[in-house]
DNA sequence: CCTTGACCTTCCAATGATGGGAAGGTCCAT
DNA sequence: ATGGACCTTCCCATCATTGGAAGGTCAAGG
């Protein structure tokens, strides 16, 4: 009786999309590149999500929330499965992610420091000259 | 005589890549998206370069080191080429370009300050308890 | 004259993560 | 039975760039 409402938490994509922040588009693309198992189907062909499949979703979406490339969270979900994974393997992963983003990091903030010095330097009016275009055009 | 070595200056596409490091692949596509004109062409079909060209290469190439996109690069070159422009354009368009930088920046600051804390909290060791995986898993 | 190697040409495809949309099938309530 | 809200697969677009295949051109040297 009370099966469909407690037990049975199967529920189609657009549910797992809406209970994991992950757009049905998304699921079904990660599936498609093996970072999530095939779903269940029903017998139309619908893909079919329970409670397990959600919390991947979740880890995946929290994951990429944090930057991490597609390929990084495929050998991360692996590793959350391990029970005998080295949480050394873990942390250098995230340590790696982190030197990568501090990398564009800098680069970028080197861009602002040169445009910030270049606009700060033009007028901003209705003159043509322009100390940007000046820099650009060597 | 010196026709050759100091007047006509024209010279193939792999000459003004090295002139502009900007690379062959990458003259013949802005070419193909109408961001540089229709180069000129020997006989045999080989397009021909000038300093002219040359020089807006190099302002294209620096333009995408400060990170502009190439469609904001386009209209850079309109107001570099326009006589009658305003510094104020191009002033707005650079600090609309810092300030989406700036966003970019501070969005990766916030992942590594996240993924900095879970690291540090994580023995990174053989044993397999780990803060960030357990984040991660919510 | 012919070969070799370094150029050049066009066209197609991949990258990484995501979104948009078409054409068509399914499910459920009215 | 009809409509609307789902679902399916498939293709395409983004952004800037690179890689490669298949083939043409050019200059130097044997």
């Amino acid at each position: 009786m009370n099966q469909d409402m407690t037990i049975g938490r199967e529920m189609t994509i657009g549910h797992a999309a809406k209970s994991s922040a992950v757009s049905a588009k998304m699921i079904r693309h990660y599936e498609s590149i093996g970072l999530l198992p095939k779903a269940q189907r029903t017998e139309a062909g619908y893909r079919l999500y329970d409670d397990t499949d959600v919390h991947t979703l979740r880890f995946i979406q929290r994951a990429r929330s944090l930057g991490f490339p597609l390929e990084t969270i495929r050998t991360l979900l692996a590793l959350w499965r391990n029970r005998r994974r080295s949480s050394a393997q873990v942390k250098e992963l995230s340590l790696r992610h982190v030197a990568e983003l501090e990398r564009k990091i800098a680069e970028m903030q080197a861009m602002v420091r040169t445009l910030k010095h270049l606009a700060h330097n033009c007028h901003g009016d209705e003159r043509p000259d322009c100390p940007i275009l000046d820099d650009l055009a060597g």
